[in-house]
RNA sequence: GGCGAUGUAGCUCAGCUGGUUAGAGCACACGGCUCAUAUCCGUGUUGUCCGGGGUUCAAGUCCCUGCAUCGCCA
């Protein structure tokens, strides 16, 4: 059976965060797992590269979009190793055969007349740099701008996706599964309920470039979700390689809940227009919020996996995301509770069982695999726990059930070390007679860490090797041949290894050890912490800060937000900055003003708008005050 | 405004089609062990299961209503 995984490739507009890094390690874990229970399994990422958000970060970069693409591409290319994430494929939207292929498929669906011309008139926001609906005015106003929309009318291509609706509803509640978890399948079929408009697929290339050219009319090009979306098909080779035949249509595509409406309505019916069969499955999980808010450029909270990895390393930081999520659900994430599931779950629990039995073996064993006698009540009960925990973790994995698989392992976890507990064997060490009977014991431990580190080698893969290693066992891993108990051979070297999870202290550094030899200082500075800022900052910490003078051209209240103020800034390239401060200025009285900005502030969307930098201001029991300087300077100006 | 989700111990959450004294992990307290990464094991404390009303022999679990948070849609 074969079986294709997909992330969505993600916009390059930003750099990774925590969230491009769950999906992809959840897709990791799956294709890993897929593999162990010896599926054709492949797994595939990359990065959507098109349209007016990137030109507009391309251009507050300073570089061509060419460039700006290619290095935040990159940026998302390089992220994956050391999360041991190990894709097949990294589809960019800028490969020339993805291009290709999707210009080829707009002219078949093109042909086939489910590609249309039409006017389309409507009132169009400069500011929005969209068509606004008459519902969305407020006294004739654009909400966000407050200046009327112009009635414009403009030419474009349109995908005839109302022509799906029904077929579209049919499948998905003919296929329970389509769409997974259920609230998500539900929420589609009541936006299902209401007509589909058909979908706009085109830009003039008078106002947008950065694109695909549509073959059959070169003064457009293609608009994002048609062109990113066929990525899943033309990372296999589409129409016509072998591993298109291979994995389709065995997809099954992960994505945040932010793009459902493209991938749960659009996807399958561009595909059915196309006359390819629907992808398989639609997972869908929920975000990561950071310390009860949600994470956000202006709030400063981004986590970086790769600061995370640099502190916990790669298994921790995925065994952490899987276990604290339930799939589809949101989840809260703290440097304290990673630092929690460090200590508690991974070294006290597993590290420490691991730790201890080997200890015993080594001591009490000579270093070799026993050999197992009759088994007690207490051996058989260990043994049966480790083998139904087998079955567990396959259902609970196959249900996308991360939390609930990993509880199933540490469950037996617990029970071997209770076992510990309960047969003493250091005690029966004393006695020469015991022998046989510590054998058993100790083989029994052996077996049931074997069958842990199987079961963890899709989502720990570098501990199950080591633990493997220690075991003495070379062969990768099987959970269709190995899951079954009394395959570990007496007289096999055992090697005790270093502990395989530190414990941590509350700044997420190593314990020192107290016996051992010299602590690492190494490099004891490495950077800066990534959300833990209890003391001082180097100076090399502050340059990181690319603090500029910027003047505010224009400023505009966000609809729906009592505290937000979209500015206009020339700095000296025009950005627009979302700024919390419409409690204390009003949009008039701004204008004009020189504020200091973060110019390098990772861009953030707050109530729909993306904000590029943060406006400084102070604080104080008189509300918040702009920072300004003392007298004008030129737009652009470095602070220091 | 429409539709929907959620609200259970200090924290994070389990509790399927209603059924005996409401559970787990973390945290906390005490006790035990010594093989182990100051680890492990045992015992224990805390809950108006969001508020109010209703159905039922019986409701955290069903119905109505209110409040709060969140999501989708308009």
């Amino acid at each position: 059976m074969s079986f294709y995984i997909t992330t969505p490739i993600f916009y390059v507009n930003a750099k990774p965060h925590l969230g491009h890094a769950y999906s992809t390690i959840v897709a990791d874990t799956i294709c890993r797992f897929k593999r162990i229970c010896a599926e054709d399994s492949r797994f595939q990422t990359g990065t959507d590269e098109h349209g007016d958000k990137i030109v507009e970060a391309a251009t507050g970069a300073g570089v061509s979009p060419k460039e700006y693409v290619d290095r935040i591409s990159g940026m998302f290319r390089a992220a994956w190793p050391p999360l041991s994430i190990e894709p097949d494929n990294f589809i960019r939207t800028t490969d020339q055969e993805h291009i290709q292929v999707v210009q080829s498929i707009l002219q078949d669906v093109y042909d086939k007349g489910d590609i249309y011309f039409s006017e389309y008139s409507g009132l169009y926001c400069n500011g929005c740099e969209r068509f606004l609906t008459e519902k969305e005015l407020v006294d004739g106003n654009c909400p966000d701008h407050q200046k009327p929309p112009a009635p414009i009318s403009e030419q474009n291509y349109f995908f005839r996706m109302s022509k799906y609706q029904d077929w579209l509803i049919d499948h998905i509640k003919n296929n329970p599964e389509f769409i997974t978890p259920e609230r998500y399948r539900n929420e589609v079929l009541s936006f299902l309920k209401e007509p589909l408009e058909d979908l706009c697929i085109s830009r003039p290339t008078s106002r947008l470039t950065w694109g695909i050219p549509l073959p059959f009319d070169t003064n457009f090009v293609t608009y994002v979700w048609f062109d990113a979306l066929i990525n899943y098909i033309t990372g296999i080779g589409y129409p016509d390689k072998d591993l298109f035949a291979r994995y389709w249509p065995a997809a099954e595509h992960i994505i945040a809940k932010d793009i459902l409406k493209p991938h749960a309505i659009f996807w399958p019916t561009m595909l059915q227009s196309i006359g390819i069969a629907p992808y398989k499955r639609l997972h869908v999980h929920g975000y990561w919020n950071i310390n009860e808010t949600k994470m956000s450029k202006t709030i400063g909270n981004v986590v970086r996996p790769g600061e995370l990895v640099d502190e916990f390393g790669a298994d921790t930081v995925r065994y952490f995301l899987l276990r604290e999520m339930s799939f589809g659900l949101d989840a809260s994430f703290s440097t304290e509770s990673l630092l929690a599931r460090q200590n508690s779950d991974l070294a006290n629990d597993l590290g420490n069982l691991f730790s201890r039995s080997l200890t015993m073996v080594a001591r009490f064993a000579g270093n070799q695999t026993p050999k197992q006698g009759n088994l007690s009540e207490s051996d058989q009960e260990l043994a049966d726990a480790a083998v139904a925990m087998i079955e567990e973790f396959k259902a609970q994995m196959n249900g996308f059930a991360f939390h609930k698989a990993l509880q199933a392992v540490w469950a037996v976890i617990g029970r071997a070390n209770r076992y510990i507990v309960e047969n003493a064997p250091w005690e029966l060490a004393k006695d020469p007679t015991n022998a046989e009977r510590l054998a058993t014991v100790l083989y029994t431990l052996l077996e049931t860490l074997r069958l842990l580190a199987l079961c963890l080698a899709a989502v720990m893969p570098g501990t199950a090797v080591k633990m493997n290693a220690s075991l003495g066992i070379d062969t990768g891993p099987d959970l269709l041949q190995q899951g079954r108990w009394g395959l570990l051979e007496p007289g096999c070297a055992i090697t005790v290894g270093e502990a395989l999870f530190p414990r941590m202290d509350k700044k997420g550094k190593k314990k020192e050890k107290k016996k051992q030899d010299k602590p690492q200082e190494g490099k004891k500075q490495k950077k800066s912490e990534s959300v833990d800022t209890d003391g001082m900052i180097s100076f090399d910490d502050f340059t990181k800060l690319d603090l500029r003078v910027a003047e505010i051209v224009a400023a505009e209240k966000i609809k729906k937000s009592d505290r937000l103020l979209k500015l206009t800034l020339k700095a000296p390239e025009e950005r627009t900055v979302v700024a919390g401060i419409a409690e204390h200025y009003g949009p008039e009285e701004i204008i004009g003003k020189q504020v200091i900005i973060v110019a390098n502030l990772k861009p953030a969307k707050l109530m729909g708008v993306t904000s590029h930098g943060m406006v400084l201001a102070a604080k104080g029991e008189e509300g918040l005050v702009l920072s300004s300087v003392s007298r004008p300077v030129s737009n652009g100006s470095k602070v220091s």
